[in-house]
DNA sequence: GATTGATTTCGCGAATATGCGAAATAATCA
DNA sequence: TGATTATTTCGCATATTCGCGAAATCAATC
């Protein structure tokens, strides 16, 4: 009955999130350049990102006056990816949960 | 801008469509079969089978006085249970997209 | 300690999703 | 043809999500 799946899911299920999780594949950012990658205002891209955050699909750290958010599930990224390859490809490898602590 | 993998995560951000994309891993299933899974009526459970074929996931097939559907994305189904590995495990393979017509 | 800069929280109205029962379809059978 | 079974569509009420601007935090600096 309990299905954490559907919550991650539910996390990604916005244009602005999925776009934040593919520059974060790339590496962590802070939400400054999340909030210029969306048109969308501060308040709403920190919503967002609590929503990430909040699904275990990220996670954050304050650095000075900045914080930083990184994925903590690498595989969402390869997952979009594998998504976007829109049918006409098998695929290579999924590394869902890779050894980070 | 068009992003249309947060319209599949979308589509998969209810327990009750995961559920659903859970069992079609296993193979086709009517309708009857899906409803008889899950506590909800049958015009809901027509819904999110709806949601799940406009997104692309499922696909229907009518035999008789049955509707059966099946995964069109198998790749979702390995997701979700890489997902509920829940963080343990290194990952084996991802076969999205599989060859299918 | 007051100010500035980066980010989050709050409260709101508007849009969307959810679940239901009733009615509509569609295929089969008597 | 009319009844039966399986499923979808419709309309409604409730609940959740979205995006915004204003106000609140919080760390660094003056």
């Amino acid at each position: 009955m309990s299905n954490s799946a559907s919550d991650v899911f539910k996390a990604l299920g916005h244009p602005a999130r999925v776009q934040f999780v593919k520059l974060l594949g790339e590496g962590e950012k802070c939400v400054c350049d999340l909030v210029e990658s969306v048109d969308l205002g501060w308040s709403t891209v920190s919503r967002h990102l609590s929503v990430l955050k909040e699904a275990g699909i990220v996670t954050d750290e304050k650095r000075g006056l900045q914080v930083f958010y990184r994925l903590s599930l690498p595989c969402v990224s390869q997952f979009i990816a594998c998504l976007e390859l829109d049918g006409k490809t098998v695929q290579t490898d999924c590394a869902c949960h890779s050894m980070e602590t």
